[in-house]
DNA sequence: GGAAATTTGTGCGTATGTATC
DNA sequence: CGATACATACGCACAAATTTC
């Protein structure tokens, strides 16, 4: 079993309490030095606690002031390997997918380009729904080349994860390489599957994943709601 | 004047030497023990200044092993992602910019934090416009930290470009600590000066520039028409 | 307005644990 | 196995910014 490092445990509680509403955006989180004497612990240990949370965009140290929990939208970190649940996790919110649809079909013209396939050949298409404590922040349509993983959308039902369903097709380990972005409006579809009104902003992303070898296995679209997410880039 | 940390400068030394190719991707930097002997300090002030370099995503440290450089120099100095920030506001494929406003006047409270300025310090504020091919795209605002740069207004002016007036004021080199998107809809102002719709679709950025101390120097917003601009972060 | 108390930031020193070589 | 190197944790002191009185 790995040992969890004391600093953990305590980011962890705190990203708890947070998460539950304990703490809310703006509030002030109890000084270092009560929350040394809570945990038991020295004050650079909680320090490095709170220094998790910082660089999470979780909270901002105001020195001689406090460390205060920072507001909402949520900052979600793009970069070379993007994982929507661990982000949410780090970021202390529940999250949760709902799954439209599951099918396997022929691809149109976009997708075989993007995917590197011959015109038509088939695919997996895993659409959903992305939920932060229980507030829809974005739709997503996920691609697959349908060959080399034949059993992906019983894994994709199982899971509910692109990362644990390619891993479980031998996947280990895969990387983004480019992202797309720009500024659309919310379709009336869109807007009805989201929980927002008609013509309200949405972020596209538009991202191709390579495997470790350079392959093309996943293309995928996300419309984020504009209000409720922020894309970090992080140099 | 700001007095920068040692940590700071330590870590500022080092990204100068990975982007200077004096350590490699794959190289191991020296043992935390030789950097504390190099710089003089306590081995915990290095540490705090690898710590910085891991959450850059530039180093990755091994237990046992030692510190690693991970990214391509030129992922730092002229890589994609500080080429992709050079085509947000340094105009490297928008043929054409229009100032709107230039002046100097005290910071707000966004302002005075992004910059680590006392609350209305006094800065200097750059509005435009970028246009393609005589179309708009987008609309921009960036403010500097007045005290350090008085001529900057009149250099901006002159040259129409950020980098350049940031050199007529000494700075040779800067970098992009973060960039954060998101979609907002254009108000009736911004759909007026960038010739579309009031409710079109825009895309926000919003990023901290940073000289080779870690001092902030710019703070920029971008808002990109969504129908005519798409962004691509290149891994 | 100003002094004092509070609170975070920086830096040093020490000790011990854990993974790698 | 021993030596090396990073990780964790405690303690102390002072600096810098804010808040309180």
């Amino acid at each position: 079993m790995p040992k969890t490092p004391v600093w953990r445990a305590i980011a962890a509680t705190l990203m708890d309490e947070i998460a539950s509403g304990h703490y809310r955006p703006g509030d002030k989180l109890p000084t270092e030095a009560e929350l040394s004497t809570r945990f038991g612990v020295n004050r650079h240990t909680v320090r490095r606690a709170l220094a998790e949370l910082g660089t999470l965009g979780l909270t901002h140290a105001r020195r001689g002031a406090g460390v205060f929990v920072l507001s909402e939208p949520t900052d979600y970190r793009i970069g070379k390997r993007v994982r929507f649940h661990q982000n949410l996790t780090e970021a202390g919110r529940l999250p949760a997918k709902r799954i439209l649809t599951l099918q396997t079909r022929p691809s149109d013209k976009d997708e075989a380009e993007a995917l590197a396939l011959p015109p038509g050949a088939s695919v997996h298409v895993y659409e959903g729904l992305s939920l932060a404590d229980g507030t829809p922040v974005a739709l997503f349509r996920s691609v697959f080349p349908a060959q080399p993983f034949p059993n992906l959308l019983a894994d994709l039902q199982f899971h509910q994860s692109v990362t644990k369903a390619l891993a479980a097709a031998g996947i280990e380990d895969y990387t983004r390489a480019s992202t797309r972005l720009t500024a659309k409006t919310a379709t009336a579809t869109q807007a009805l599957q989201l929980g927002i009104s008609e013509g309200a902003p949405i972020l596209r992303t538009v991202a191709i994943n390579h495997d470790t070898t350079g392959r093309p296995i996943e293309y995928g679209h996300t419309w984020f709601v504009g209000d409720r997410i922020t894309l970090v880039v992080a140099d």
